[in-house]
Order: structure tokens, then C-alpha cells, then sequence
DNA sequence: ATAATAACCTGAGGGC
DNA sequence: TGCCCTCAGGTTATTA
């Protein structure tokens, strides 16, 4: 569910409730996400402070201290399905609400997903050496990311551009929805190969993912079903979706009917006309 | 190395 | 009401 504009606003939600907090217990009523979580996280974590929380693509990162114990990083991913909201203990559990943190503030941070494709997971090393995190791509909306790095990393790639771009080893935070709409606003069809994009289609890519992204998170991200960011509260930048989800529906730009085909197992959408 | 596919899950919605 | 099917915002592991 969650792609780059709504981890971001996930993190912008709950950080200021979180820095400089104690955690005072740790309670996991469900350890079976995308990878176990580690039966002997509560102790680790009871008693840390929380330093920071920032992102790295669509991981949330909790910098921790535990002196004299080390300190280290939670990482936390939403997968498809997960959400993270500040609550209070009054709050009645529902169901998939699979882990509490609770503060000391007195408040919550508890993590729910429904389909279990999140992940929790703790790490002792500097974050940016973990696994996960170590062959990722670069941020988008840094300068990292450019017209001249799409098209170098791409000259070899015969994938379709949009699966590419979807590729968190190539770049990082853009998914289903963004991946349409970036694609859209440069004007180039979705199943083109990357190698056969011209630099200045590169450059429109990457500006487009730039704008798209900025927008969303401008937006508090993009609420289809069940997203709710740090206050449970949806974002509304689904009523700037220009194709996503509407096919046959007339192009905002042409009035052509937004076509809709399979790319790589996804739902892909983009006018014929407009993009080529 | 590159590219496509299977797999991990639950829940919502449509057709019958 | 219920059963069966398809689909959903992600990503890794496996297979050609």
C-alpha cells in the first residue's frame, strides 16, 4: 500500500511524538510479518531512548541509545498493507494491530497490517549496512537522482521503463501508483524498454517522479482504501490521479479513454495518446 | 548478469 | 447468504 509519499508522511506524523521518549515496553502479539521478528526485541528495546526517526526508500528508521547496552536501529517497512499511529492506551485494539511501543509520554506507537508483508526488524550495525538497505538505489528527490543517472543505469536494461523505475536497486520509494503517474506527466508509454529512452526523456522522468512525489507528500499521500498516516487520518492525493485507476475514463489532457493493460504482473495505466 | 515468475498474506467486491 | 474468483499501495527468492 504504502509507497515513498506515504511512509513520509507516516514518519512526519509520529516523529515529534516519538524523539527523546523512553520506550517502557515493547508488546508483539504477532511475530509472523514478511520476516520473523526477533523473539528477544522487548528486551532489547525496553529501556532504550529513541533518538531520531527518518527514512531510507519505504523503510521507517528509529535510531535508538541504550547506555551502558549498545544502541542500534528499528526498521520498520509497511509492505502492502501496514499502517503506524500514535495512540493512547484507551485505544481498543483492532484486529492485525500486531505490535505495540509504548512510551514514556504515555503514548503508543503501534503497527497494523492486515496481510503481514511488513517487516520488523532490528539491526545493531549502522543502518545503511543492513541487507535491505545496502544495495539500494538512491532517494529520488535527492540530486543523487537525475536525468544523467537514469539514462546511464538504463543503457543495459531492456526491461519495461516502467518496471525499472519501480525497482528499489535502481531507485528507491516508487511504486504502483506513482509509477503511473510519473510516466504520465513525461509523456512515455509504460512498456517502452528503458534502454530506448533519449537522455531528454530521462530528464523528463526523472523530473516527472520528482514533481509527482513532492506533490504527493505536499498531499499526505494517497488514501485508495486504508491508508491513514501517524494521526489515522487519509491523505487526499488521490483526487489528483490524472490515470491511476481510471481506465476507460476520458484523459484529462486529450479526453482519450485511459488504457489499461498487465506489465510485470501490475495494473498499468496511461493514455495512448498522450504518451508515446 | 538480466528478466520473468512464484511466493508470502488477508480482505473487499463482484458474479452466480 | 454464501461460495468462488479476482484483485490490491511491496519485495524477495527462485527459475529460465
Amino acid at each position: 500500500m504504502p509507497e515513498l509519499p506515504e511512509v513520509e508522511t507516516t514518519r512526519r506524523g509520529i516523529q515529534s511524538h516519538l524523539e527523546q521518549q523512553v520506550i517502557i515496553e515493547v508488546v508483539v502479539r504477532e511475530t509472523r510479518l514478511r520476516w520473523l521478528i526477533q523473539p528477544d526485541l522487548p528486551q532489547i528495546l525496553g529501556g532504550a531512548t529513541i533518538h531520531s526517526v527518518t527514512r531510507r526508500g519505504k523503510y521507517l528508521l528509529f535510531t535508538v541509545t541504550h547506555p551502558p547496552h549498545p544502541g542500534g536501529t528499528l526498521l520498520i517497512h509497511l509492505g502492502m498493507s501496514g499502517n503506524l499511529r500514535i495512540v493512547t492506551a484507551d485505544q481498543a485494539l483492532q484486529k492485525h494491530d500486531h505490535v505495540d511501543w509504548v512510551l514514556s509520554n504515555q503514548k503508543i506507537l503501534r503497527y497494523h497490517d492486515p496481510r503481514r508483508f511488513g517487516a520488523v526488524l532490528w539491526t545493531a550495525q549502522p543502518p545503511e549496512r543492513h541487507t535491505l538497505l545496502a544495495t539500494l538505489g538512491p532517494e529520488p528527490l535527492t540530486d543523487a537522482f537525475n536525468g544523467d543517472y537514469l539514462y546511464q543505469r538504463s543503457r543495459t536494461q531492456h526491461t519495461a521503463i516502467k518496471t525499472w523505475i519501480m525497482n528499489s536497486h535502481q531507485v528507491v520509494g516508487v511504486g504502483n501508483i506513482y509509477a503511473n503517474e510519473a510516466l504520465f506527466l513525461a509523456g512515455i508509454q509504460p512498456q517502452h524498454a528503458a534502454n530506448s529512452l533519449s537522455l531528454a526523456a530521462c530528464h523528463r522522468l526523472a523530473d516527472s517522479i520528482k514533481t509527482v512525489l513532492s506533490q504527493a507528500i505536499q498531499q499526505g499521500g494517497t488514501t485508495l482504501r486504508d491508508f491513514v498516516n501517524g494521526e489515522g487520518k487519509p491523505g487526499y492525493f488521490q483526487q489528483s490521479l490524472q490515470v491511476y485507476g481510471r481506465a476507460q475514463q476520458p484523459c484529462s489532457a486529450c479526453a482519450s479513454p485511459i488504457q489499461q493493460v498487465q506489465l510485470n504482473q501490475r495494473a498499468t495505466y496511461f493514455c495512448p495518446q498522450c504518451q508515446s
